[in-house]
DNA sequence: ATTATCTATAGATCTATAGATAATGC
DNA sequence: ATTATCTATAGATCTATAGATAATGC
C-alpha cells in the first residue's frame, strides 16, 4: 500500500494537477474528494493526510493554474513577436478556449464561485489578477512599438473584456453570436475593425 | 395549514423572488430546499407541489431577474437622457452595484455557474443576453446622437466588458485596483479618457 | 372535496476522521 | 519504526417523496 516519498509528491501533484481540471468543469462544490482522489487513481480515505480541507486543494490547484498561466503569457510576451498582444487576445478569445473549460482561464471557470470561497481562494484569484495585468502591460508596450497604433492598452479593460466575452460565449447555444461575441472582444481590443484576425489553431 | 390561492400564489412569487437573490449570492449549488422555501416562511415539505424541481425553480428566478433588468434598463433608454449608455455603464460598473451580488447582475454572480446547469436554464441565460443587446443597441444609438463621439457602439463589447470588469472587481480584496477595474472599464466604453464619471448612488 | 402546507423520512450524497494494512526508510 | 494509502464509517448535509393535517372552495 505505502509508496516511496517520490512517488507520494507525485501522487499528490497529479492530483493538484487533476483538481485545477476538475474544478474548472464541475465548479469547487461540483466535484467530491472521491473523484478529485480518483483522478490520481487513489482512495479518497488518505485526502486528509496529503491536505488540510478541500478548500487547501483548491487554493493550490489555483496556484498552479495561475501560475502556469502567466508562464505561457510571459513566454509569448518574451518570445518576440511584434504584437503579443494580439497573440494573447486572439488565443483566449477562440472557439477552442471556449470549449475547453478544463483547461481555460480560471476566471472565466470560477470567477463568481471564487468569489464564495475562503479568504486564501479570494487572494489567490487577485494575485493572478495582479499578476495578469502585468503582463497585459508589458504586451501592450511590445506591441504598440509595432507599425499599429497603440490599441486599447489599459491593461485592466483588456482582461475585463476578455473574460468578460469568453464567459458570455459560453452561455450562448447560438454558435453565430457565441463567435460574434468573441470577435468583437476582438475587434475592440485589437483596434482593426477592417476585418476580423484568423482564429488562432 | 391551507392558504388561499391567491396566497399560495403569492408565495410562490415570493419564493422566486428570493431564489434569484439567494441563487446570486451562494450558487445554485450553496442553498438548498429548506432556505428557498424558508425565505418565503415556508417548509421545504411543499416544495415538489409548487415546482417541478430545484432546477425548475433556477429557470423561474432567473428569467425573472432577467425580465426585471432588461425592464430597468429599458426604461433608462426610454425615459429621454441624452446618453442612457453612460447612465446605464455608470451604475453598473459602480461600487455599489459590485457590493450587492444578491440582487445585481445575473451574469457576473452565475455566468460559469449557469453555464454547468441544465439546457433550460443556459437557454434563460442566454435569451436574457440577447435582451441586453438589443437594449444596448438602442442605448448606443441614442447616445451617439448626443454631443459625445459615438463611443464603443458594439453592444456585444459593452457587455463583456462591463460583466468581465465587474465579476474581477469582486475578487480583488485591494480596493484601489478594484476601483481601477471598474473605472477603466467605464473609461473605456464611454471613451473619455479626460477624467472619471462621478459615480452613480 | 379539494388542496396548500406540514412533519417525517428515504436514499444518496459529501466532508472529515479512525484505525488497519503493507511497503518504505532508517 | 515510519508512513502512504486503504477500508469503513460517523455525522451532516441535500433532493425528493409519502402521507397527515387543516383550511379553502364549491
Amino acid at each position: 500500500m505505502r509508496v516511496s516519498r517520490a512517488q507520494a509528491e507525485e501522487n499528490r501533484r497529479i492530483v493538484i494537477e487533476a483538481a485545477g481540471r476538475l474544478f474548472r468543469e464541475h465548479g469547487f462544490d461540483g466535484i467530491g474528494l472521491n473523484d478529485l482522489m480518483g483522478a490520481a487513481g487513489l482512495t479518497q480515505g488518505g485526502f486528509y493526510k496529503q491536505f488540510r480541507s478541500k478548500d487547501d486543494l483548491a487554493v493550490q490547484a489555483c496556484d498552479r493554474v495561475l501560475a502556469d498561466s502567466a508562464e505561457r503569457l510571459t513566454h509569448i510576451v518574451e518570445s518576440g513577436g511584434d504584437d503579443p498582444l494580439a497573440t494573447i487576445v486572439g488565443q483566449y478569445l477562440s472557439c477552442a478556449h471556449r470549449d475547453n473549460v478544463g483547461e481555460g482561464c480560471l476566471f472565466a471557470a470560477l470567477g463568481p464561485d471564487a468569489a464564495r470561497q475562503s479568504p486564501e481562494l479570494i487572494r489567490s484569484f487577485e494575485t493572478g489578477i495582479k499578476s495578469y495585468l502585468e503582463i497585459f502591460e508589458r504586451a501592450a508596450r511590445a506591441s504598440s512599438t509595432s507599425s499599429e497604433p497603440a490599441v486599447q492598452n489599459d491593461p485592466a479593460v483588456v482582461l475585463s473584456t476578455m473574460v468578460g466575452a469568453l464567459m458570455l460565449s459560453r452561455l450562448v447555444e447560438d454558435e453565430t453570436l457565441s463567435k460574434r461575441i468573441l470577435d468583437s472582444a476582438v475587434s475592440s481590443l485589437l483596434n482593426r475593425h477592417d476585418g476580423l484576425k484568423a482564429e488562432a489553431p
